[in-house]
RNA sequence: GCCGGCGUAGCUCAGGGGUAGAGCAACUGAUUCGUAAUCAGUAGGUCAGAGGUUCAAUUCCUCUCGCCGGCACCA
């Protein structure tokens, strides 16, 4: 006897083995139709898999969340069919479900080009249209790499060697096209559905190693049904539309071009809305006890072997020569910081120090690597370092991850993810060391009321650290703020203190930053606000727009108030029509627009208009001036 | 850096071995208008750069640079 639970408590009794399969058909054709995999005492398994022994059984379902990974490695599988279908020489290596899809990665002689996607997507809804039957088998190791090796897929007789002994080799079969894997699948092509769409081709390394070669990757999206896709595609397209590539040129803020690749080129409104991200930060830093430096550009070569980022980063560092020696633009503050200390005694009675500064670097990035202002070559970052005793990281983590936490909501990020990272294989200093500066990390984390998620051994040779990662009003991720416990650099650098012994001690360093770089968060607040600024943030605040020449004096008279009152404003006296420069105003995300003609200058008036609303609300002038201003107000101030 | 794609007016894009075209923007003029595009006219280009093939190259080929999509990298 067999007894299946099912999740609504009842339970099902077979004289032998079963399969889900089966257990739905007996519920209702409804539910077997609809089925996609089972989850077996908790495992996600194939519907056709033999239940032998008593389980829990839950059957899912197309409209599950779960169904959705199963879907898209279903579709990586039928992409591979399809592929070696049409090319018969072509490899199969792997192809996993990924966020929001697929891919599916080919060694090929020729590369695709766009028409074989569609060819490919053809090809595939012929495979689903043939209903091919899914089945697994579990082959002997030795067997399934001879066969692999005999039909010409020498990648997947690679993985197969490479797997651990014990695990068992599934192979799994659908129509002619049979392939390594580990499961669950559903139980025919013809499941998949339509919802699936090939989106591009891209390079890959095998194994994701850049020593090894690369292979061709198909990317694809997939799901449950078209009406999903559609909206996925629609996401695509609205994602598109907050690119702060193209944001920043229609908002007019800054453009590179390919004499300085990877290096902005600031506009007045976006260097605007730079200064006023680093006033605010400066503001946030001047009240939180920070001591503002400024540390030169270029060092000896000598200063980053000491510092030991030669030996590693030599490759990346721009590098200029005079009189015999060769010098490099920082790529960090760090080092320089350390010298700032150096100068004269410390005592214990300095520290906590914290040493800030909005500090300019330069980094060769690879050239595949740049992207706009996200990853760029020339930079700033809102760096510090924290020079402190070993018992000071809990209380300055738990001051920093406030000030952290404080700024971001400011900045409007109300979600903020925090991953741990704790000691890697190799590092320097005492594990007694470790284990107090990660307690001291973690209890901070915990005190500034941060969820945190462990990153097992990712830590910094030198430490443990902090990331802070915020989430965008579309759901993506940007890693940003750091925190970053150094046992390492004072050392190298010689940096000591006087403790209250009237012993010399080495002062711990904490790396901290919160926007990372003003350049790169910029390009992360665009895309959060899809060019929508907060108003305190916009570069121009309101626009005066008139409605006939008649009102010319009047819109100069209230701009010019509205100056005084510390607003950023543009007057638009063109003859145009109001609604043209509306439009105009408005693509170009100013978030106010006063129009003002006869009725506004004789009754003292103005009729905003907010960005993105229908209508306009007529208010009194000081009025108007006096919210406007309020609402400008730099949030966080003392 | 690697794989692939792309580079034509400020922007979005069309074209194609016989030295270029549209819309929007710009400029000029008319229009003075009440909330997301007023009308007309004018001007605008070493077709990314350098070589090569050809009677002739923006078009075909090679290289370089840059950008885009990934991969790798990211102190």
């Amino acid at each position: 006897m067999v007894a299946i639970s099912l999740p609504d408590g009842s339970s099902r009794h077979y004289d032998g083995a079963v399969t889900a399969e089966q257990v739905a058909g007996d519920i209702g054709p409804g539910l077997a139709k609809a089925a996609i995999v089972a989850r077996i005492n908790g495992a996600l398994v194939d519907l056709r898999l033999p239940i032998e022994t008593d389980a829990n059984l839950e059957i899912i379902t197309r409209t599950s969340k779960e169904a959705l990974e199963v879907l898209r490695h279903d579709c990586a599988h039928v992409l591979a069919e399809a592929a070696k279908e049409l090319w018969p020489d072509l490899q199969v290596t792997i192809g996993p479900a990924i966020e929001d899809g697929f891919y599916y990665d080919f060694a090929k002689s020729e590369p695709f080009t766009p028409e074989d996607l569609v060819v490919l997507e053809k090809r595939m809804a012929e495979i689903v249209a043939r209903d091919e039957a899914i089945e697994r088998q579990v082959w002997a190791r030795d067997k399934a790499i001879d066969y692999f090796k005999s039909i010409g897929e020498h990648y997947k007789a690679e993985i197969i060697e490479d797997l651990p002994e014990d695990e068992p080799i599934t192979v799994y079969s659908q129509g002619d096209f049979v392939d390594l894997c580990r499961g669950p699948h559903l139980s025919s092509t013809g499941k998949l559905g339509d919802a699936f769409k090939l989106m591009s081709i891209a390079g890959a390394y095998w194994r994701g190693d850049h020593r090894n070669e690369m292979l061709q990757r198909i990317y694809g999206t997939c799901w449950r049904n078209k009406k999903e896709l559609k909206a996925y595609l629609f996401r695509l397209e609205e994602a598109e539309k907050r690119d702060h590539r193209r944001l920043g040129r229609e908002m007019d803020l800054f453009h590179f071009q390919e004499e300085a690749a990877g290096m902005p080129f600031w506009h007045p409104k976006g260097w605007t809305l730079y200064r006023l991200l680093q006033d605010y930060m400066r503001r946030r830093l001047d009240d939180a006890g920070y001591l503002e430096v400024r540390t030169p550009q270029l060092f000896d070569r000598k200063f980053w072997e000491m510092s030991g980022h030669w030996e590693t980063f030599q490759e990346h560092m721009y590098t200029t020569e005079f009189e015999d020696r060769i010098f490099a633009l920082k790529p960090m503050n760090c080092p320089g910081h350390v010298q700032i200390f150096k100068q004269g005694l410390k005592s214990y009675r300095d520290l906590p120090l914290r040493m800030a500064e909005f500090g300019s670097c330069h980094r060769l990035e690879p050239s595949g690597a740049l992207h706009g202002l996200m990853r760029v070559r020339a930079f700033t970052q809102d760096d510090a370092h924290i020079f402190c005793t070993v018992e000071q990281i809990s209380s300055e983590g738990k001051l920093f991850c406030g000030l952290l936490q404080a700024v971001y909501k400011d900045l409007g990020f109300a979600e903020v993810v925090v991953k741990f990272a704790d000691r890697p294989p190799v590092r320097v200093g005492a594990d007694e060391i470790w284990d107090r500066a990660e307690a001291a990390l973690l209890e901070a984390t915990e005190a500034a009321g941060l969820e945190y998620t462990l990153n097992p051994g990712e830590g910094a040779f030198y430490g443990p650290k902090l990331e802070f990662v915020l989430r965008d009003a579309i759901g993506r991720d940007w890693q940003c703020g750091t925190l970053q416990v150094d046992f390492n650099l004072p050392d190298r650098l010689e940096a000591s203190y006087i403790g209250d012994d009237s012993a010399r001690h080495q002062p711990v360093m904490l790396h901290r930053a919160i926007l990372g770089s003003f350049e790169r968060f910029i390009g992360v607040m665009i895309e959060h606000y899809a060019g929508r600024l907060p108003f305190w943030l916009s570069p121009v605040q309101v626009v005066l727009a008139t409605i006939t020449n008649d009102a010319d004096e009047y819109a100069n008279l209230v701009a010019a108030r509205m100056k005084a009152a510390g607003l950023r404003v543009e007057v638009d006296l063109r003859n145009e029509k109001i609604g043209y420069k509306v439009r105009e105003h408005s693509l170009a995300k100013v978030p106010v627009i006063a129009a003002v003609g006869q009725r506004e200058r004789e009754e003292n008036t103005v009729a905003l208009r907010r960005l993105g609303d229908k209508g306009q609300k007529v208010s009194g002038l000081d009025d108007a001036i006096a919210a406007l201003s309020a609402e400008g107000a730099i949030p966080g101030g003392s």
